[in-house]
DNA sequence: CGGCCGATCCACT
DNA sequence: GTGGATCGGCCGA
């Protein structure tokens, strides 16, 4: 059930983060299973986008994860606060990455909910990229973890996603990105 | 090595 | 609907 190798290979960036919508991702720190389906991802299709952290073929330590092979976790900190979680993509040497940006909660409620400092949760808790890693306990120290790995990884539960019940449009905060702000490279499932 | 600022969230009004 | 929280990364000097 766990996504194959080949999924993360794809060089196709974008259409990896629209058929990652309805895919299920999990983790497990400190014996805490957690997950939800996925239902917002963005794509950063490497070099070429100025939106990517890679871009102009930019390396850092902390963008270093981006040029490995497919598969693995890219997590970085935004605004000092929120730990952001990214699917590396495509082979190595090319720094493709998508950004799951919501999900629905499953799995785990409690553990979740205990993690929030909530009474309950529902979707809506988990509809930031900030705030389903603290849901499910992601942290940008979990950078380069192996997503076929037993701590973070996803699923394929055998939902299919028809294309009338996904809305396509531009990624979030990235105007500074110029012509590229506006491509089409964030996929949301609706009703969620 | 100093300083600026970001792929955000939430409490408060 | 708005401002404050809060800090690592990275650029420029």
């Amino acid at each position: 059930m766990k996504l194959e190798r080949s999924f993360y290979l794809n060089p196709d960036v974008v259409a990896v983060a629209r058929s990652l919508l309805g895919k299920y991702l999990y983790t497990n720190f400190e014996g805490k299973f957690c997950g939800g389906m996925i239902t917002e991802t963005e794509a950063y299709r490497g070099v070429t986008d100025r939106a990517s952290h890679a871009y102009g073929n930019r390396r850092t330590p902390r963008t270093e994860v981006m040029y490995q092979e497919g598969g693995l976790a890219y997590v970085y900190l935004c605004y000092g606060i929120h730990s952001l979680f990214n699917v590396v993509t495509n082979g190595k040497d090319s720094p493709h990455a998508v950004l799951v940006r919501g999900m629905v909660p499953e799995f785990g409620l409690d553990h979740m909910t205990e993690r929030l400092n909530k009474k309950s949760i529902t979707a809506k808790n988990t509809n930031g990229p900030g705030k389903l890693t603290k849901a499910l306990g992601i942290h940008f120290s979990h950078t380069g973890l192996n997503l076929r790995g037993d701590r973070i990884w996803i699923e394929d539960r055998g939902i299919l996603i028809e294309d009338d019940k996904i809305t396509t449009g531009s990624r979030i905060g990235v105007d500074y990105a110029k012509e590229d702000a506006s491509l089409p490279y964030r996929f949301v499932l609706q009703s969620f």
